[in-house]
RNA sequence: AGGCCCGUAGCUCAGUUGGUUAGAGCGCUACCUUGACACGGUAGAGGUCUGGGGUUCGAGUCCCCACGGGCCUACCA
C-alpha cells in the first residue's frame, strides 16, 4: 500500500477535520464516577460576545496543555468550558449596535432591551466557543455553562440572599466611583489611576461680614458649585480667627460655614480646603463628621445639573473652563499653579471617573477575607509565581468593601424589593408577593444588577452543581488548578477564594497559576481596541494552531511577559514541518520495506511498540540504547517542568529531542539498518523506530494536538482506539522489571557523535567538497575508545563522509594535517600544500587562550585551602577531572600550534 | 507615597536552593538543491551578564547604591 504524504505540513488541511472529530466523538467528556486521581479545571469564562484574542490563546494553550497531559497521565480529567455575560462590555456593545440602527435603547425600555441582548447573544455569543472548538481545546462541551443562565442565576440569588441574611451585604449612601459614559457605579478595582499634569487653581472665597478672603486650592474648580463648607486645620493659627464664620461661595452666592478639621494638611496648597461632600471622598468624610449638606451638582452623564445654577446643562469640563473664566473676571482667581495628580479613569470607557455620593449595595469583605488569607498563608492554595502570593496577601489584608450594584440592564438583577409605602427592603430567593416587613403588596424590585464579577466569583462551584451535592461537585470540587492572568488576581481570583471557602467550606482550587500577558514589541499590553493586537485566528490559519500553541508555550516562562512575533511563529511552524517530514521519511521508506513482505502491523502494532526497545541477537543496537535513554531523560524533564508550570522548559526539551536527537542523529544513523539485507536486523530497527516515534508523538501531543493526532493515526492502533489523547503519556521510569534503563553504552554513541562532528569541522575548515570522501586517522591511547570507533566504523564513515578511518594507538604525524583533539582521542585529515592555514591558526590561538584561562582559574581554586575545605566534594572532584582533561587538551593544542608554525613557513 | 519586577549574544528571551570554559530561537557567515524536510543540511562567528561597591573559597545568581525600563496598590484638596 503506497502512502500519500504531502511534502510540507499543511495544517489547514488537517486541523478542521480533527477539531470536528474530537467534538463529535465527545472525546473529552468527563465521567464523575470514573476511578483514579482527579484533575479538574474550570475555564476563566471569556466574554460571551467576545472573540478569541491573543491573551485567550496563551491562557487556553496553557490550560489545554496541562489538561491533555493529565488526561494522558491517567487522571479523571475535566476541563469545564463556559462564558461570562460581561455586564458592562456586553451592554455597551449592544447599545452601540442598536445605535447603528438608529435605535435609542432607553426608548426600547428595559424588557425589550434585555430581549435584544439575548438575541445578540444567540447570534454572536457562540463565536468564542466555536473558536475554542476550532483550536481543539479538550473541553467537556456537555458541561458548558453561562454565567447568566437560569441555572447560574439561581446560584447567584442563593448566595446574595445568604450573604444578606448573614449581614454581609448592605445598602448605603456612600461616595462611589461613577462613570459618566458607562452610566454606572464602578468598584475601586475598575478604576485605573494615571498620573497627569494638571493645575491647582487658587480661588478667593470672601469671608462674610469682613473684607477678608479665604483662598482655597482645588484641582477641580467645577465642584465648587457643590461646596458646603471650607475647612482649615484646627491648629492653623493663620485661620483660627475665621473658624465659625461663613464664607460666601463665589458664583453661587451661598453662605457656607468655615470649619476646622484634622484632615486638612496645613502644608498643602493654601491650607484651606473647599469641602464638596457629594464629589470627593475626603470631603464626604468631613461632611459626615460635620453634618454638612451633600449637593450633587452633576447629572449621570457628567453635565452640570440644576443645583449648579447658571452652569446647568454644561459638560463638566466645559463648566470648569467657564468657571475659571468667570472667577478671573470677578477677580477671585488668585493664581494657577502646575500640579501633577493621579486621576481615576474608567477601565472601559477611559473617561475620567467622577466621585459621587450615591446609594448602592455593598459587600463587607473583612470577614470573608480572613479565611481566604489563611488558606494562602498555610499553603493550602498555592499561588504561582511566588511574588503574586505576596501581592495577594497585601491586597487582602487591606481589603475594602465591594460595591456590588451596577446601573445596567444586562446582568443579575439584585433580588431586593422595596415597598413603596414604607421603603422596607425585602431580599428573597423567589420574587416576593408582599413586603417582608409590612406585608404591603406594592413592591418594586431594585432596578440595578450585580457586578459581573459577583457571578464569576462563584464559578468553580456554581458550574459543578452547588448548592446541590451533585456527583460533579463531589468528584471535581475543589478544582485542581486555576490558570488565569495576573491582571485579574483581585477582581476574580481573590473573590473566588473568598466565596468558595465561605459557601462550600472548601478551597476553590489547590493552586493558581497566573500566566503572563502578551505584549507588543514596544512593551504595551496587546489591545484590540488600540489595534496593537495580533489576531490569533488569522495567525493560526497561516501558521497552524499547533505552531501557535508551541510558540506561546516555548515563551511562557513563569513571571515573564511575552513578546510575540511572526518570526517566532515561523520557527514553531518549521518545527511542525520537521516532525511532519520525519514521519514522511518513515512511511515513504516503509513502503519499500513492506515490499519485502513485512507489514506495518508487525512492526508497529500497539503491543509491539509497547515492548520496545528491541535487541538484535540479544544486543540492543547502540543508537537505540542512546535514543531510548534520551527519550527517558526528555520525558523526565518534561514531566517535572509541566508539574511546575514551566511550559517553556518542556517545549524546549521536546524540541531538542525531536529535532536534534531523533531527526539529526537517530534517523540519520539508522537509515542503512532500515533496508539492511539481514531482514531480522531491519525489523528490529523498524520496530524501535516506530516505538520511539510513537512515544515522542505522545510526549508532544499536549503541545501540538493536531499534528500528533494526524500522524499517530498513521500507526496501527488497537480496535476502538480513537485518539492519541486517550493514550498513556510516556513514563519517565520503568514500570516493570526488565523495562529499559539507559545504560553506560549511551556514552559510546556520544563519542561517535564527537568524532563525526570533529571530522565535519575539519572538512569545513579545509573547505573540502562536501561530497568528496577523504581518509581520516584517529588516535587514542585508550583501548576501549579505539574499539568503540572500530565497532562503529560504518556509521562514522557514512556520516563524516570518509573513505577510510584508520584507528591507531600510535600518535598521529604532526605535520601536513588538520587535527582536532579531545582528551580521549585525536582525529586528523591530511591536507595538501594549497591549504590556507591562517584561519586554523587563529582558531587554535583563541582556543588556546580560553583553555589557559580556564586552567588557570581551576588551578587557583584547587590550590586554595579554604576552597578545598569548604566546597562540596562533588564540585572539587568534578573540577579536578575537568582540569586533568583540559591539561591534556592544552598540551595537544600547543603541539598543534607549534607544528602549524612550522608548516606555514613553507 | 508604598510595594514588586526587569536590564544576559544584533533581536526576543532562558539560566530552580551561589559551584567546573553562560544557553536557546531568530538573525548573521561559509559551504551544500545528497532520494524525509531549503519551513532543509553541515560547520561556524558572536555576550563576561547596565554601572559601581560589598558578602563569599567562589556571584549572572545574595546585599547596598546609581542609571535605565515596566507594573501594581494608594482618599492628599
Amino acid at each position: 500500500m503506497a502512502r500519500e504524504i504531502a511534502k510540507t505540513y499543511e495544517p489547514q488541511q488537517i486541523e478542521p477535520r480533527w477539531a470536528e472529530y474530537w467534538v463529535k466523538e465527545e472525546l473529552y467528556k468527563a465521567d464523575a464516577n470514573a476511578p483514579g486521581p482527579v484533575f479538574s479545571i474550570v475555564i476563566p469564562p471569556p466574554n460571551v460576545t467576545g472573540s478569541l484574542h491573543i491573551g485567550h490563546m496563551l491562557e487556553h494553550t496553557e490550560i489545554d496543555i496541562l489538561t491533555r497531559w493529565h488526561r494522558m497521565m491517567g487522571y479523571n480529567t475535566l476541563y469545564l468550558p463556559g462564558t461570562d455575560h460581561a455586564g458592562i462590555s456586553t451592554q455597551r456593545v449592544v447599545v452601540k449596535h442598536l445605535m447603528d440602527q438608529g435605535i435609542d435603547y432607553h426608548k426600547l425600555g428595559r424588557e425589550e432591551f434585555e430581549k435584544q441582548v439575548w438575541k445578540w447573544k444567540a447570534e454572536a455569543g457562540s463565536q468564542i466557543t466555536q473558536q475554542m472548538r476550532a483550536i481543539g481545546e479538550s473541553c467537556d462541551w456537555s458541561r458548558e455553562k453561562f454565567t447568566l443562565s437560569p441555572e447560574m442565576s439561581r446560584v447567584v440569588r442563593e448566595v446574595f440572599v445568604r450573604l444578606y441574611e448573614e449581614g454581609l451585604i448592605y445598602r448605603e449612601n456612600r461616595l462611589v466611583n461613577w462613570c459618566p459614559v458607562c452610566l454606572t457605579v464602578l468598584s475601586d478595582l475598575e478604576v485605573a489611576h494615571e498620573e497627569r499634569q494638571g493645575h491647582l487653581w487658587h480661588i478667593k472665597y470672601p469671608v462674610a461680614g469682613t473684607k477678608e478672603f479665604l483662598v482655597v486650592a482645588t484641582t477641580r474648580p467645577e465642584t465648587m458649585l457643590g461646596d458646603t463648607a471650607v475647612a482649615v486645620n484646627p491648629k492653623d493659627e493663620r485661620y483660627a480667627h475665621l473658624v465659625g464664620k461663613k464664607a460666601l461661595l463665589p458664583l453661587m452666592n451661598r453662605e457656607i460655614p468655615i470649619i476646622a478639621d484634622e484632615m486638612v494638611d496645613r502644608e498643602f496648597g493654601t491650607g484651606a480646603v473647599k469641602i464638596t461632600p457629594a464629589h470627593d471622598p475626603n470631603d464626604f468624610e468631613v461632611g459626615r463628621r460635620h453634618k454638612l449638606a451633600e449637593i450633587d451638582v452633576m447629572t449621570d452623564d457628567g453635565k452640570m445639573n440644576a443645583a449648579a445654577g447658571a452652569y446647568a446643562g454644561i459638560d463638566r469640563f466645559e463648566a470648569r473652563k467657564k468657571i475659571v473664566e468667570d472667577l478671573k473676571a470677578l477677580g477671585l482667581l488668585e493664581k494657577i499653579t502646575e500640579h501633577t495628580n493621579a486621576i481615576g479613569l474608567c477601565e472601559r470607557s477611559n473617561t475620567i471617573v467622577e466621585p459621587r455620593a450615591s446609594t448602592q449595595w455593598f459587600c463587607t469583605m473583612k470577614p470573608l477575607a480572613e479565611p481566604a488569607i489563611a488558606v494562602v498563608e498555610r499553603g493550602e492554595i498555592q499561588i504561582v509565581p511566588e511574588n503574586r502570593r505576596q501581592e495577594y496577601l497585601n491586597w487582602m489584608r487591606n481589603i475594602r468593601d465591594w460595591t456590588l450594584s451596577r446601573q445596567l440592564w444586562w446582568g443579575h438583577r439584585i433580588p431586593a424589593w422595596y415597598c413603596k409605602e414604607n421603603k422596607h427592603i425585602t431580599v428573597a430567593r423567589e420574587t416576593p408577593a408582599k413586603c417582608g416587613t409590612c406585608r404591603s403588596a406594592n413592591l418594586e424590585q431594585d432596578p440595578d444588577v450585580l457586578d459581573t464579577w459577583f457571578s464569576s466569583g462563584l464559578w468553580p462551584f456554581s458550574t459543578l452543581g452547588w448548592p446541590e451535592n451533585t456527583a460533579d461537585f463531589k468528584t471535581y470540587y475543589p478544582t485542581t488548578l486555576l490558570i488565569t492572568g495576573y491582571d485579574i488576581l483581585f477582581f476574580w481570583v481573590a473573590r473566588m477564594i473568598m466565596l468558595g471557602i465561605h459557601f462550600t467550606g472548601k478551597i476553590a482550587f489547590h493552586a493558581v497559576y497566573l500566566h503572563s500577558l502578551v505584549r507588543t514589541g514596544s512593551g504595551e499590553k496587546m489591545s484590540k481596541t488600540k489595534g496593537t493586537g495580533l489576531d490569533p485566528v488569522a495567525l493560526n490559519q497561516q501558521y497552524g494552531t499547533d505552531a501557535m500553541r508551541f510558540c506561546l508555550a516555548s515563551m511562557a516562562a513563569p513571571g515573564t511577559d511575552i513578546v510575540l512575533s511572526e518570526d517566532k511563529l515561523a520557527s514553531a511552524r518549521n518545527f511542525a514541518n520537521k516532525i511532519w517530514n520525519a514521519a514522511r521519511f518513515l512511511f515513504v521508506n516503509l513502503d519499500k520495506f513492506e515490499a519485502g513482505g513485512t507489514k506495518l502491523e508487525e512492526l508497529a502494532a500497539p503491543e509491539v511498540r509497547a515492548k520496545a526497545p528491541y535487541a538484535y541477537r540479544s544486543i540492543l543496537p547502540l543508537a537505540d540504547e542512546w535514543l531510548f535513554g534520551r527519550l527517558m531523560a526528555t520525558t523526565s524533564v518534561m514531566n517535572t517542568a509541566l508539574a511546575n508550570y514551566r511550559f517553556h522548559e518542556a517545549a524546549q526539551v521536546i524540541y531538542q529531542f525531536f529535532w536534534g536527537d531523533f531527526c539529526d542523529w537517530y534517523i540519520e544513523w539508522i537509515k542503512p539498518e532500515l533496508q539492511n539485507s539481514d531482514r531480522e536486523r531491519a525489523v528490529v530497527a523498524w520496530k524501535n523506530l516506530f516505538a520511539a516515534f510513537d512515544r515522542a508523538l505522545r510526549l508532544l501531543h499536549p503541545f501540538m494536538p493536531f499534528l500528533t493526532e494526524e500522524l499517530w493515526h498513521q500507526l496501527p492502533q488497537r480496535l476502538g482506539d480513537k485518539s492519541i489523547a486517550l493514550n498513556e503519556s510516556p513514563q519517565d521510569r520503568p514500570k516493570h522489571n526488565g523495562d529499559f534503563i539507559a545504560g553506560e553504552r549511551a556514552n559510546e554513541f556520544t563519542r561517535v557523535q564527537e568524532v563525526i562532528t570533529h571530522v565535519r569541522n575539519i572538512r569545513a575548515e579545509l573547505k573540502l567538497d562536501p561530497r568528496k570522501k577523504v581518509a581520516a586517522e584517529v588516535y587514542s591511547s585508550y583501548k576501549d575508545i579505539r574499539e568503540q570507533f572500530a565497532r562503529n566504523l560504518d556509521g562514522i564513515l557514512r556520516l563524516a563522509i570518509l573513505s577510510d578511518l584508520s584507528v591507531s594507538a600510535d600518535r598521529l604525524p604532526q605535520e601536513g594535517g588538520a587535527v582536532r583533539s579531545t582528551s580521549l582521542f585525536d582525529v586528523r585529515i591530511a591536507y595538501s600544500d594549497a591549504v590556507d592555514l591562517r584561519a586554523e591558526k587563529a582558531r587554535l590561538k583563541k582556543e588556546n587562550e580560553g583553555l589557559q584561562k580556564a586552567i588557570a582559574s581551576k588551578e587557583r581554586q584547587l590550590g586554595d585551602e579554604t576552597f578545598r575545605s569548604r566546597a562540596p566534594e562533588k564540585i572539587i572532584r568534578g573540577m579536578e577531572a575537568t582540569l586533568a582533561e583540559q591539561r591534556i587538551e592544552l598540551h595537544k593544542l600547543q603541539d598543534r600550534l607549534s607544528q602549524l608554525e612550522k608548516d606555514s613557513q613553507f
